[in-house]
Order: C-alpha cells, then sequence, then structure tokens
DNA sequence: TGCCAGGCCCTCTTTAGGGCCTT
C-alpha cells in the first residue's frame, strides 16, 4: 500500500480563518511520508509579529510567551518551501491550508509546484459511514492509535498522516491493488459519492 | 476583544440555503 513518490503531509495553526482578513500562521508541522513510512518531519512555531488572541492560545495551546522567541514567518517559511521542495501535498480540509500556504509564501515571492489532495475530501468517500469527517473523529472512528494534543501543527498532521494512510490502504483493498496513484486519489475527490464503488472496481487500477 | 472565509455537498435544488470542516 504506498503512493509511488513521496508525499507532504502539512498542518497549519494560525490566527484565524481567513488570511483575506489579516489572519497569519503561527505554526507549521508537516510529515513526509514516501513508500507508506515517515521519512522526514518539520515543525516551526512562527512570530506573528502581534500578540494573538485569547481564543487562538486556548484553541491551539500556542500562548504568545511560546511565539516571543519564535522565528519570523518569513525565515520559517524559506524553511518550509525548500523542504517541500517538488513534493504533492496534503492536508485535511486542503482549502484552508492552502490557503494559508499560498498566503505565507507570496508574502516571501517563493511558490512551489506540487499539488493538493485534501484528506477530508477523500474520507466523505471512503469513510461514508463515518460518524462525521473532522480529523479526530476519523482518528477514533479507524481506532487508530493516539498520543498527543489535537490542534497543534506536528500532532495534527501526523494524525493526518495515519488517516491518509488507512485510506490509501482501504482503496487498495477496493481496488484489489498494491499501489495508488496520486492522480487517482484527486480523481476520487472529484467523484460523486455514489460513484466512488465503480471508481475503485479492480478494472479501474 | 471579537469578529471574519470559502469550497464542497446535500436537498425541502439548480432563479437557494444551510451544514460541514479548517483556526
Amino acid at each position: 500500500m504506498s503512493l509511488a513518490n513521496s508525499v507532504v503531509i502539512l498542518d497549519f495553526e494560525t490566527t484565524g480563518l481567513s488570511p483575506n482578513w489579516g489572519d497569519c500562521a503561527i505554526e507549521i508541522g508537516a510529515v513526509r511520508i514516501q513508500e507508506g513510512e515517515v521519512v522526514d518531519r518539520f515543525q516551526k512555531l512562527m512570530n506573528p509579529g502581534w500578540p494573538i488572541s485569547g481564543f487562538i492560545e486556548d484553541y491551539t495551546g500556542i500562548t504568545n510567551a511560546m511565539l516571543a522567541d519564535a522565528p519570523s514567518s518569513s525565515e520559517v517559511m524559506h524553511q518550509f518551501a525548500d523542504f517541500i521542495g517538488d513534493d504533492n501535498l496534503v492536508a485535511h480540509n486542503a482549502s484552508f491550508d492552502k490557503r494559508f500556504l499560498d498566503a505565507e509564501l507570496e508574502k516571501i515571492s517563493r511558490t512551489y509546484t506540487g499539488k493538493f489532495a485534501c484528506s477530508m475530501m477523500v474520507a466523505r468517500r471512503i469513510f461514508q459511514d463515518a460518524p462525521n469527517h473532522k480529523l479526530g473523529s476519523l482518528v477514533d472512528y479507524l481506532h487508530l492509535q493516539s498520543e498527543g494534543t489535537f490542534h497543534r501543527a506536528l500532532y495534527d498532521s501526523e494524525m493526518t498522516t495515519k488517516v491518509w494512510l488507512a485510506m490509501l490502504n482501504e482503496i487498495c483493498e477496493r481496488q484489489c491493488s498494491r499501489t495508488v496513484s496520486f492522480e487517482l486519489v484527486q480523481r476520487l475527490m472529484k467523484t460523486p459519492k455514489k460513484s466512488v464503488q465503480r471508481l475503485l472496481q479492480p478494472a479501474n487500477r
């Protein structure tokens, strides 16, 4: 069970929901997997330049004191752009993380070439019986081992990785195949739920 | 300090509205 090429699974903690309203990243966490195995990790806090709200301190556990000594987002995002290289990218509710990745990289005139896949959109199709498709709920639904604190970037990216690998395994089993292409996952994301079974028939390998 | 967005999906739909998910 694997993707042929390495993939970076990432998660941002931010000051809010929208970079268009002045929100910015305060932490990036990421895991690189290759052939179903974790081969690298990245985790950095970044100082947004102003105090974050009490709500975000409570929600993430990241405090203003922790951010006071953190490097600037510019410094961290240069390092992260180097880390992701040309790899494809995965996030849970990827539209959210993609908006912040695009916004933070635009500030430093960097870009990336990989394509995004959304673990939440895939989960809605593969695990249609799950009670909901929040990251924590999927971890419980799949009985995945979890010892840590949700809403921290590296931990959430580690848990997204476990969900992602469980989904790849499920796709392989339904297709009677040993590997899954990133292109198939992207097609799956755009497939209506009722057509998923037909897409994943062994003949469509 | 508290607020904001946006893409997807479903249905009581498509000339729309609201829930899900992310911080």
